[in-house]
DNA sequence: CTGGACACGTGATGC
DNA sequence: TGCATCACGTGTCCA
């Protein structure tokens, strides 16, 4: 809690507003470690994506509520991975969705007590997670309704993998929709108490290799494996980190504002100059900059929210560089002069911006190139998920978000691709075509970044040396394993056995008390124990074992999230046989203080 | 010696012939276990690389006397990898060539006793591997020059890594380039005494990641970079065998042959018709076929010899199949209508053919498809090296071999680019440009099927879907391989334990502070931590791991009288290394409780 | 200025 | 027939 203390009252009232269970999350989290985060990849499309699919109705006239990216990122402190809070964004339910749920706004707390909680929640927090009490967020909110409650909060988290909802469906790689949360009692994640406050009926989270996109709605919206591909495969292996040179080369754009660059086709030389000035401003948007989007939403009949990870945490201002959570001005030089591209850069800028607040300056770039690159294949591709003109003929997903094309009231007819052939002027059919060759290089790039997050030790930085980096490595690994195969040989019974039990147990990992599981094998016996972690005597084990003159030649510990999984392979002291019934009753001994369960085979 | 026994006179006979370090090596090899070899990936285009090395002078009017690759190929019966006999090409020094050495011709031997011996070693040597009397080559020959009778000698070698030139060549990937043989009394080889005695002046040895490149000359030829460059990538990562799908495919157009395919561009009909008849014809020399060249060589003041792998091994025979070697009908059926590519399918069905000798027939081919196909991308592109029309400018290098453009007879005048845009004609630059991406885009569809040759299970053929069945594969090994390191740390770390353990006895075991050691191989830290057994804080200790989202491959418990050993393989979540001072420093945090001593070694 | 790397639009081709 | 994949020539940027 890195010296906050908090009295009871304070407990409690945090507590109430975002549930006991996201209480306690949030409490047994080493806060500190985990303010300081560094993103595995990133990707300076990934806010638009989100938006594209919060404020853009889709053909169906579908949008979702909320649309947050959890980002794989890793602690500088203490080098752990989590699932931090990569980007997000979200929107006031329509007065359309308000006739949808069950039981919506009719029960909406609006209360002056209520609203004076949420703020001090509010502040709380983001005193907790190292803001000074100046630049908090609730102070310039009138008020915090369910959905930003909810989400302002959800900033808060991260969740390490295999933990809570978005964890475990990192690690299981498993999607998980939820379309009726408000009639059933599940639980999603510890954020639940906040998400049925802010009438979330929906729910629904998808890994990707870079994090976990999670969505909600306040509809009911039944599962679409079809999106749910679209967007997995839309924001996976976007990452990254970039080249510092590229870092470098996007800063001399950025530089060059003044002198409207040479081979500057379109009126970029706008761009740059107004984002200093514009931070904050979403392009996209009708102009409410970020810190004034809490204060003045509403201000049309589509209200959203964005909240880039970079204004998240106002605790740069204690020292921490944080340079490297969106260190992705990620821009293609070759590509900087088209339009989009221009547009990320702002972005880019905007996040990096964000991250030392108003005292920013440009000639501070160059110190926070981050330590480590990272290959974007995809990254200058940078073109809204499924850009397509709306009149193009029907598609076959319904729910996907569409993109605007009239992107911050910049004229979209003259915007030439960035690269190659120009096209042919002139032709109907073949956009179609361009557009899914375009699709195809993308995600043939994305398949690159994602080998290159999978091959260690990349000499250099091209797609040939990737491949042959990649082709080297598993020929390593493939020798490794041979030459293991043949080491393993002689104690694959053993491994088998660990194997076996393995696959046995998370039926109900949830017992108090240790199983354990007696075999023997000639005159060797193993005892497999399965034991809460929060409960494993080793001492009193191995006392028992050796109580009991028992040899133990072999013993080892796996564990799963919250089990010990401890097998011994043992021998009776002597010349005489261990049998299992001995070693039973060393257990049933020892059980008196574990009460054990025990079975036996073999 | 494969039940083969030889007297006395014949080992001397040999010894003669080949070299004593020659016979010595070969009969130190396990000739048997050798006979069956598979090749690590396969080029359909690799007899032409050799050939246009051999037989095409470049623009200095250079052409290398004989040019091997020793191919990466695992043994059937050991699995072990050896470099083996890949493919060949050979020609008799030209009369201008003859002036050329300090002590040449003039020394030749070609009396009949030497003659004999040749015949009677090459028909030794034949059965030695697996052949019968009546296939042995040395039948079919009047007389056996010098440089045949190396260049045959060699196709019984072959080298483990590391050993021997080519081992020690493609093990360290330095290439080697010895240029003053004849008068130095380096042996580069164990067949120096035959490259001598075919007057071998200059021999390199260029390492791929398939195999090792050698070639001759009669000629001191000085080293060239921008050569072993050139060649190098030439020759590297090419493999490869191909899907099933497609041998069918090539197969079915093979099988077209008599009703003229519909939409054939190009004079295609002739070439499938004429296989069967002119299997063994080289489709760029002036028409030999392989075993009549033997006989017949020197038709021409430029004569040369190829000899296939296929070629080589006719104990083919003995029922071993031997389809994996060569089995690249390697045709990309989309553009097995150009001309080029016709031509390989010509070469790919000649090399099958030439598998199983004269009684081969085409409708034999559907039951030799190997179990596993494999992708040949670059197959497709099928282009001679470095071919540029010879009215180009002024080249970078003048040893490169050039290309024949009168391939086989065909005008070559009507020959569009394959795919793609047409050349956008009246330019003069662009055209290195063009080559230059033609050759990236080679060198990248090379490595493609390079992975390809090393990444089994293969859903599509299609790039996405390599890509990303190499990432599923490579994060499979890693996997395997963690676990199994596991299972093996832990027998290793149990016996050095215990040797450490009794070596230096309990002189401070007694210290009721937990050590911590912690040591780092390559991405995994070991960690030891012994402690006192009434104190060891298990649950603490992997929840330090868990919350540092360390995995923790392997851990496990050994028990002295009163202390525990414990020992941790971990490694870190992501792909990042996870370095010993990321750990020390997890271990620091809860040594808050434990007050651990830690040294760190490795 | 030159070579390397990349993305782009395009024509071909097979399913 | 669309649809996906591919190779090609090209424009463009960077080292």
């Amino acid at each position: 809690m890195g010296g906050i203390v908090w009295n009871d009252e304070d407990k409690a009232m945090v507590a109430t507003v975002l549930g006991i269970k996201a209480f306690d999350y949030l409490m047994s989290r080493s806060v500190p470690a985990e303010c300081s985060l560094i993103a595995m990849g990133n990707d300076e499309n990934l806010h638009s994506k989100l938006s594209d699919l919060v404020e853009s109705p889709n053909t169906a006239n579908f949008s979702w509520n909320y649309a947050i990216f959890w980002q794989l990122s890793r602690s500088k402190s203490s080098g752990d991975l989590v699932l931090g809070w990569g980007d997000g964004c979200c929107r006031e339910p329509y007065e359309s969705e308000e006739w949808e749920g069950t039981r919506i706004r009719n029960m909406r707390l609006e209360d002056e007590t209520q609203q004076r909680m949420r703020k001090r929640v509010l502040q709380k927090l983001h005193t907790l997670f190292g803001g000074t009490d100046e630049d908090s967020y609730a102070f310039g909110l009138d008020k915090v309704t369910d959905t930003e409650m909810f989400f302002l909060a959800s900033m808060y988290f991260s969740f390490p993998r295999g933990e809570d909802g978005p964890g475990k469906c990192f690690a299981s790689g498993n999607h998980v929709w939820l379309s009726d949360l408000l009639n059933s009692y599940r639980d999603y994640c510890v954020r639940s108490f906040l998400s049925r406050s802010a009438h979330m009926q929906t729910i629904v989270l998808i890994p990707t290799d870079v994090g976990v996109v999670e969505l909600g709605s306040v509809r009911s919206i039944p599962e679409n494996l079809k999106l749910l591909q679209v967007i997995g495969s839309s924001f996976s292996s976007f990452s990254s980190l970039i080249r510092a040179k590229q870092i470098e080369s996007s800063m001399v754009l950025t530089d060059k504002r003044d002198e409207n660059g040479p081979n500057s086709k379109l009126v970029i030389g706008n761009w740059p100059e107004v984002i200093p000035e514009s931070f904050g401003q979403d392009l996209n948007s009708g102009g409410a900059g970020i810190r004034e989007k809490l204060a003045v939403r509403n201000v049309e009949d589509k209200p959203w929210y964005r909240y880039a990870n970079g204004s998240r945490l106002p605790f740069t201002k204690d020292g921490l560089h944080r340079a490297t959570w969106m260190q992705n001005s990620n821009v293609n030089p070759g590509n900087a002069l088209e339009l989009s591209t221009i547009q990320n850069t702002a972005k880019n800028l905007h996040q990096m911006v964000n991250e030392s607040r108003e005292e920013f300056r440009l000639n501070n770039f160059q110190n926070q190139k981050p330590g480590q690159m990272q290959i974007d294949f995809a990254g200058a591709t940078s073109r809204p998920l499924i850009s397509r003109p709306p009149n193009t003929e029907s598609e076959h997903s319904d729910v996907e978000a569409s993109c605007k094309d009239d992107r911050a009231g910049l004229s979209d007819e003259k915007r030439p691709r960035k690269r190659g052939r120009k096209p042919a002027n002139g032709r109907e059919e073949p956009l179609n075509h361009v557009e899914a060759e375009r699709q195809r290089r993308e995600k043939l790039n994305r398949q690159f970044c994602a080998l290159r997050a999978v091959v260690p030790n990349i000499s250099k930085m091209d797609k040939a040396s990737l491949l042959g980096d990649a082709i080297t490595y598993i020929t390593e690994l493939q020798k490794k394993l041979k030459d293991m195969e043949s080491d393993l040989g002689k104690h694959e019974s053993i491994s088998r056995e660990a194997s076996t039990s393995e696959s046995k147990p998370n039926s109900e990992l949830q017992d108090q008390v240790p199983r354990i599981n007696v075999q023997s094998i000639d005159d060797q016996v193993i005892v497999r124990v399965l034991c809460p972690l929060d409960n494993h005597p080793v001492s009193r084990v191995i006392q028992a074992f050796q109580d009991a003159q028992v040899t133990v030649l072999d013993s080892e510990i796996s564990t799963g999230t919250d089990v010990v999984f401890h097998t011994f392979v043992v021998k009776s002291q002597g010349s005489e046989k261990l049998t299992k019934e001995k070693l039973m009753q060393v257990f049933s001994r020892e059980s008196n203080s574990l009460e054990p369960t025990i079975s036996s085979t073999g």
